[in-house]
DNA sequence: ATATAAGTGCAACTCATTTGCGTTACTAAA
DNA sequence: TTTAGTAACGCAAATGAGTTGCACTTATAT
């Protein structure tokens, strides 16, 4: 499916209006490496597009399933493209995430094997998350 | 060693001041089962206790390896007291952190057991973060 | 074509965390 | 024990991410 039917179908199913912003917006994730954060989301934009908007996009997008949250060394909001598994409210990841503490890159290890208890000392586990810190690929051969 | 002799030898060995404030600080943390944020501290002190000073003794507590920071549902800012092989500017934490979806509180899971590979696909690991969702002990019975 | 509802841009706001600065109070050394 | 040096304090103001209210615009369905 390239990328233009992945927008119509996509935007169409969970009644995403295809505004110019917003497909681009969804062109940017599509083309991305890694994960996006809203200020770096703005810099690709003119300036009047308001991080107001921003914001609401990133947030209908997650509820879609189009993006996921990914950890950021600063705390701050970060999204990544999802697999085609995920569901609006109902993300399946069973990915982990790697930051890079030289580049500060956030990058999704989609191989790594995750442990699948669903409960430990009679916590109930709902949803598990990896996250690894230390040097990325590039980053190391520099 | 108890906790007198603790705060001695830690603020001693850390340049640490021992002002009453830092002092009954760093028993909250003793005596707390769980974490605790700068909102939830503030509130066990006079109003006259600056939040400046909380944010600041926090940094230093956790420079210094008395403290290391927690996952926290809503981004904030949450510590929990260490294991005494923490050193300042090294954390060795090898527990995994359980965010209750009900109760919202964080937990350290202490047992849980880790992977403990060095590396992934070229990526070189440092640090692994593990953090769970799901239902507490007491949420779930109740 | 037109209605309706989603999306936009702007401005103002919230709220956690940070910073500058003058004052206070530990600590160590005389 | 006094005293100098400096960590820590309290207050106020600033920062910066993210949110919200509102009037206006535009995509979509009929």
């Amino acid at each position: 499916m390239d990328i233009q039917n992945l927008i119509d179908n996509t935007f169409k199913k969970y009644g995403l209006k295809k505004t110019i912003f917003r497909k681009e917006l969804f062109k940017l994730f599509y083309n991305s490496l890694n994960s996006l954060s809203a200020k770096e989301i703005s810099k690709q934009f003119s300036s009047s597009t308001d991080k107001a908007s921003i914001y609401r996009a990133l947030d209908s997008f997650e509820k879609s399933g189009l993006i996921h949250q990914v950890p950021d060394k600063n705390n701050l909001l970060r999204y990544s493209l999802c697999k085609s598994e995920c569901k609006p409210n109902h993300h399946v990841h069973d990915h982990a995430h790697f930051l890079c503490s030289v580049c500060e890159e956030t990058f999704c290890l989609d191989d790594f094997k995750f442990p699948t208890a669903k409960s430990h000392n009679g916590f109930l586990i709902n949803e598990l998350k990896i996250i690894m810190e230390g040097t990325c690929v590039s980053c190391k051969t520099i």
